[in-house]
RNA sequence: GCGAAAUUGGUGAAGUGGUUAACACGCCGGAUUGUGGCUCCGGUAUGCAUGGGUUCAAUUCCCAUAUUUCGCC
């Protein structure tokens, strides 16, 4: 059954909005991280471990799954659901992105008809529609699906980044048209760099089409500015509806997070806690720390004090630093346990603050801690 | 006791009579934003067992000493 999401309240100072969404008989709030788990597994954690660390929705990868173990198996298994044993919501990500990174020649891999480019499992090559991504996303029965869409650094040139929103239109209108899992939402991307009018034009050229969600794009793009992120952002969410959820792909880092939601950002996902953790680091709240660092050899105290998470209750630094160090998974997992609920926590924090109109307040002290004397 | 070979950084090691001693691992840092799961990028021996000698110049040649390994008595 396709979730509902109603906005609740819009925060005093800012464009911070909480709001929620029903699934199987449970209650998710938002503003909300969704741990990445590209191929049907957030690397290292069981579905279990997951919801402990109060998580919500999931992301799951369609590039990914297509290509293994493949859509028709996922779909004998019951969907992707049932195969992977999460009763949670799941966002599968269109696989846009992978293509673009995939795409060798970039101007002549892109048509307007798809995706020319190569596996990155056996270098085979494939051809990546708008109408096949849709219907891989069906057939895994995610229950957020995401449009294909051509998804270009914000500073590649304005011509460029032009004819891209376009085609990004017409492949949303043809994902749209294929759409056919009645339990599925549907989200349309809006793209345009840094462009007040290419961002003002996607969005409401996105919004005619009438998707169950929004979601602001191209801003998780190698060597994009933080200050371009946020242009792109605000320039994108006064054309989308209020009763919509927007969504902030491949964000991010925890400033970030504060940055979205102050500008009316709903939900957010990125690889970044559990890809961080399995190369030693700690997000805490007086900054993200390397484990793997000599200082900590010998700190038999918890990653991070006061934090609930499995890992800060049981183990110290010193053990951490000594299983990545070794390269022992479990290593990997605390951190990937800890950092996840570290962004989980921290958007509790945020509905917080936006119900007690403290935005703001919140995020000076946020950032007094997070990055003490250096900036800021 | 005699003979032979060896001795280069934390480790395994390459190498040369003449400016910065290769490479790998380790170690020490850094990176990572819609994930190509062990990745990427830096730094890391002022010194080549010790002491003499030859030479304009020695880690490289010679001698002695020490240590190690192998063989013989």
């Amino acid at each position: 059954m396709k979730l509902d999401y109603q906005l609740k309240k819009v925060e005093k100072n800012t464009k911070a909005r909480l709001g929620e969404f029903q699934y199987l008989g449970k209650t998710y709030e938002t503003p909300m991280f969704m741990p990445v788990g590209t191929q049907a597994t957030v690397k290292t954690l069981s579905p279990e471990e997951i919801k402990e660390m109060h998580a919500g929705i999931i992301l799951a990868n369609t590039y990914h799954l297509w290509l293994r173990p493949g859509m028709d198996l996922v779909e004998k298994a019951g969907g992707l659901h049932k195969f992977m044993n999460y009763d949670g919501p799941i966002l599968t990500d269109s696989g846009g992105y992978q293509v673009f990174s995939l795409a060798k020649n970039k101007k002549k891999d892109i048509t307007e008809e798809g995706v020319h480019f190569k596996s990155h499992i056996d270098g085979q090559n494939l051809f990546l529609t708008p109408e096949l991504s849709i219907q891989i996303q069906n057939k895994l029965d995610s229950d957020i699906a995401m449009s294909f869409d051509e998804c270009p650094p914000a500073r590649a040139d304005y011509e460029y980044l032009k004819a891209s929103v376009e085609r990004t239109i017409r492949w949303a209108k043809r994902g749209k048209e294929v759409h056919k899992n009645p339990n599925q939402m549907l989200f349309g991307i809006v793209q345009g760099g840094a462009h007040k009018d290419l961002r003002e034009y996607s969005a409401k050229e996105t919004v005619k089409l009438d998707f169950d969600g929004y979601s602001v794009g191209g801003v998780a793009n190698d060597h994009e500015s933080k200050e371009d992120m946020y242009k792109a952002i605000d320039y994108s969410i006064p054309y989308l509806p209020e009763n919509k959820l927007r969504y902030l792909m491949g964000i991010g880092e925890p400033i970030d997070i504060l940055e979205g939601v102050i500008r009316g950002i709903d939900i957010f996902d990125c690889v970044s806690p559990t890809r961080l953790a399995r190369h030693g680091h700690a997000l805490t709240k007086y900054g993200k720390i390397n484990l793997k660092n000599a200082k900590y050899k010998e700190e038999f105290t918890p990653i991070c004090d006061h934090c609930d998470c499995y890992a800060c209750q049981n183990y110290t630094k010193a053990y951490v630093r000594h299983l990545i160090t070794a390269n022992e998974t479990f290593g990997a997992r605390l951190l990937s346990i800890h950092n996840i609920r570290f962004l989980i926590r921290m958007t509790e924090q945020i509905r917080e603050a936006i119900k007690n109109n403290t935005i703001l307040e919140y995020k000076e002290e946020f950032i007094k801690n997070y990055y003490g004397d250096k900036n800021e």
